[in-house]
RNA sequence: CGGGCUGUGGCGCAGUUUGGUAGCGCACUUGACUGGGGGUCAAGGGGUCGCGGGUUCAAGUCCCGCCAGCCCGACCA
């Protein structure tokens, strides 16, 4: 087989980068830190849109649309949060030929603009819990990008809601970590994922805890997938989010916010992805088997289409490639690059045994299944394979992740992979010693890997790592 | 903002040391033969060598200035 990508283990980033180019995914976009998603990318997205929106709405919030530019003032309200979002801001000054009074923000994300409405729609305890989500771009002015895991401007979901008490509020995070995006990693995407709590150096700047979800990536570093965020009263007092309860008391609201984002699309690529490209779980894949005729034949063709037909048919997300001008060599190559889980090759050689060959992406394995059985059998082809994804990124992932007791073991383990280390080992100084060495608290857990409710439990457990 | 490096067809690069008609691979176009893992052969199209100035008979190459980008660190969904 032809050399088509650079060995991962020589330069991961490198093949990363090769990866996205060459399975026509996304390439930079003109300005520094943009990205140009391409059709085949944005199928990926928008199946991942999709599913994380069902989940949010079982989760009971609505979609609601709000500006992209924001005050300057609506920032400064919250102090921490200016402060946290400030040197990543793109600012509006100028706009329709002359010198704006207030300059606008370019939203980061949207609590201010969104907390200052729901100001206004929250009166009573009967309007509570208010329950938003928002898919829309946000900038960020980050130093490096790297495309889809830290791009200028990304699409995602934020969502944004506000309680009448803390418990609520924080069961509603909870929820949201656990039901929308531990399961939709798990589930659909068949990586696995650690939920748990993050320190307070790395607290989403104005929440009073933040949670998790961190997936490793091939090389052992972490790449955090999605976040969700106890906001505390912070934002309900800036911008004066209050109700009357039933006692006819007015009391601040507690508010929550949380996201995921196309970085989604980057973990995906780096944790199933091998030398031969990407690897989409079937959940996910937007063509689920592909059908490749193999060479110009008229019976072949006729097979070849009534075949992807009866695919289809069967519910499976099927395609025909019939493309018999471009060698049947390169449109192989062409779908393992972009990681269809199921191939399905139609030759004249096959058809004389009453055959086709199935090969299964994430394995490369090959087989020939008699032709009135090939719907039923990539049925449960595709099953196996979402099933085997996740085992084989649960196992790599395990093997990676060293149980450790002091900083020194921590550090060196974070070199290839997670650490777990006692978090009285690393509470106080730790934290800052690690980073000194590129390595961060990814989060933390208790010892039977639940939520702590906060970083003073005993014997919780520090996840550390090297981090994208 | 510190430390390293690079700017040459669409992409990736060689050529710069020692100045002498801009090259290679991939991609693209056309044709033929092919066709069960990026096939072969042939013929083509495409570049003011990052920008500005200077030295010289002659500058991609030497000199001066500027600009842009990349990698490592701080930041980060």
């Amino acid at each position: 087989m032809a050399k088509v990508l650079t060995a991962q283990a020589d330069d991961f980033p490198r093949w990363y980068q090769d990866v996205l180019a060459k399975a026509e995914l996304a390439e930079n976009g003109p300005v520094r830190g943009t990205m140009v998603i391409r059709p085949y990318g944005y199928g990926i997205w928008e199946r991942m849109q999709a599913d994380v929106d069902a989940r949010i709405k079982a989760a009971g919030a609505e979609n609601a649309y709000f500006p992209l530019f924001i005050p300057e003032s609506y920032l400064r309200r919250e102090a921490d949060h200016v402060e946290g979002f400030s040197p990543e801001l793109a600012i509006v000054t100028h706009a329709g030929g002359k010198e704006l009074d207030e300059p606008v923000v370019v939203r980061p994300t949207s609590e201010t603009v969104i907390g200052e409405y729901m100001g206004k729609w929250v009166q009573s305890y009967r309007d509570l819990p208010l329950l938003l989500n928002s898919w829309n771009n946000v900038v960020r002015w980050e130093m490096r990008p790297r495309l889809f895991l830290r791009t200028t401007e990304f699409l995602w979901q934020e969502g944004h809601t506000a309680h009448a008490d803390r418990a609520d509020a924080a069961a509603y995070a909870t929820r949201i970590l656990y039901d929308v995006y531990r399961s939709f990693m798990v589930d659909v995407l068949a990586v696995p994922v650690i939920a748990g709590r993050k320190t307070a150096a790395e607290r989403f700047a104005g929440a009073v805890n933040t949670m998790t979800c961190e997936a490793m990536m091939r090389d052992g570093k972490a790449l955090q997938m999605g976040t969700s965020h106890e906001l505390g009263q912070n934002f309900a007092r800036a911008f004066d989010i209050t109700y009357l309860d039933a006692e006819g008391e007015t009391r601040h609201c507690w508010t929550t916010s949380w996201g995921s984002t196309t970085r989604m699309v980057g973990g995906l690529v780096m944790v199933h992805g091998d030398d031969a490209g990407i690897v989409l779980p079937p959940r996910l894949a937007p063509i689920q088997a592909v059908v490749v005729l193999v060479k110009d034949d008229a019976d072949a063709a006729a097979r070849a289409s009534a075949l992807t037909d009866e695919l289809v048919g069967a519910g499976i997300r099927a395609r025909l490639d019939d493309r018999v001008v471009t060698s049947f060599g390169r449109r192989v190559t062409e779908w393992e690059l972009k990681g269809v889980p199921v191939r399905v090759e139609v030759g004249p050689r096959d058809l004389a045994a009453g055959e086709v060959t199935v090969v299964r992406r994430d394995a490369g394995d090959k087989r020939q299944v008699a032709l009135a059985q090939v719907a039923a059998q990539v049925a449960v082809l595709l099953d196996q394979v979402q099933g085997d994804m996740l085992a084989a990124a649960t196992a790599r992932q395990e093997a990676a992740t060293a149980e450790v007791r002091t900083l020194a073991e921590a550090a060196e383990a974070a070199l290839v992979g997670f650490a777990r280390v006692p978090w009285d080992v690393v509470q106080g100084d730790g934290e800052r010693r690690l980073a000194q060495q590129g390595v961060t608290v990814r989060c933390l857990l208790t010892s039977d890997g639940g939520l702590p409710s906060s970083d003073d439990e005993d014997d919780l457990v520090a996840v550390v790592a090297r981090a994208y």
